[in-house]
DNA sequence: ATCCAGGATCTCC
DNA sequence: GGAGATCATGGA
């Protein structure tokens, strides 16, 4: 499966500006291998020329439209986004510039409730070898020595103990907390799910080990809500740094500000900012 | 060795 | 409701 003329899309940025933990790069090219959904995608760009495929060979149009069509966002207009975010707004042009491939990839709730508890307090190389913990010891072997992500029903078998020998750290009562409220019901797991954002948000939050910006990460990368904007320690300084002129400022007022620049694409803006200022040279 | 990481919670005021 | 300590783990 190839796509000849992809705009606004590279695979490495998508995939390595921190939203995504299930992937390795396997060559020096723009070539990557991902988990998603209890499959596994090989992909490999150059230029506007992306190459997609299984290891097995099968897969064909209706698979990668059923698929990775809206798992990559393919439907969306990222160049419109870009241009309403970063019109009179340098900061945001420069951001853009940096890696204008990034795309807020349609990934799965449950995982991403799971995997951001992992993140807190926590580094993108040690989230990823968690998670991988994890899927290894409770995800169904999908072929090879990969393993899909773990059901709720899979995962409940794990108790704190469990979880703490996989390197979860403090974080084991917390995935305990999130797999039996999501079992009782209490949490919904589906990316279509009607509850206002305000009131997902909330009920997130009751869970132990979800505050505000892990909250805010679930609904921007599994619940499509775009309009997420989360505040993590780069995020942050990036808002002070260049927004606010080196004043601190609190969450809250950073949110009031995003929600009143960029509206309903704060969590677009937020993505390309946030990867700007974590691997932008520094001065 | 001390600090820090896509933070959250608990305590204490 | 805001400041401060604490929480595992591992790399710099």
């Amino acid at each position: 499966m190839i796509i000849h003329n992809a705009v606004n899309f590279d695979i490495g940025q998508t995939l390595e500006c921190g939203q995504c933990f299930r992937f390795e790069k396997t060559d020096d090219t723009n070539s990557y291998f991902l988990l998603a959904y209890g499959k596994k995608l090989n992909v490999s760009q150059n230029g506007d020329k992306v190459k997609f495929w299984y290891d097995d060979g099968k897969l064909d149009k209706k698979e990668f439209d059923t698929i990775w069509m809206q798992y990559f966002d393919f439907e969306r207009d990222y160049a419109d986004i870009q241009a309403k975010i970063s019109s009179n707004d340098t900061i945001m042009q420069h951001a853009i510039a940096f890696a204008p491939g990034i795309r807020i990839l349609q990934q799965d709730p449950w995982e991403m409730i799971i995997s951001f508890i992992i993140s807190a307090n926590n580094r993108i190389p040690q989230i990823k070898q968690v998670i991988k913990n994890i899927c290894k010891t409770y995800g169904g072997n999908i072929g090879g020595e990969h393993y899909a992500f773990p059901t709720p029903q899979e995962l409940a078998k794990a108790t704190a103990e469990d979880l703490r020998a996989l390197k979860t750290g403090f974080r084991d009562k917390y995935i305990v907390d999130a797999t039996k409220r999501v079992l009782a019901g209490e949490m919904p797991v589906e990316r279509n799910c009607k509850l206002p954002t305000n009131e997902l948000r909330k009920t997130l939050m009751e869970t132990k080990g979800i505050g505000e910006k892990v909250a805010d990460c679930i609904l921007l990368f599994g619940y499509g809500r775009w309009e997420s904007f989360p505040i993590d320690v780069w995020v942050r300084r990036v808002m002070e740094q260049l927004y606010f002129n080196g004043e601190s400022m609190p969450p809250a007022k950073i949110h009031a500000f995003a929600k009143e620049r960029f509206g309903e694409l704060a969590g677009f803006a937020q993505q390309y900012l946030f990867h700007y200022m974590r691997l932008k040279k520094t001065t």
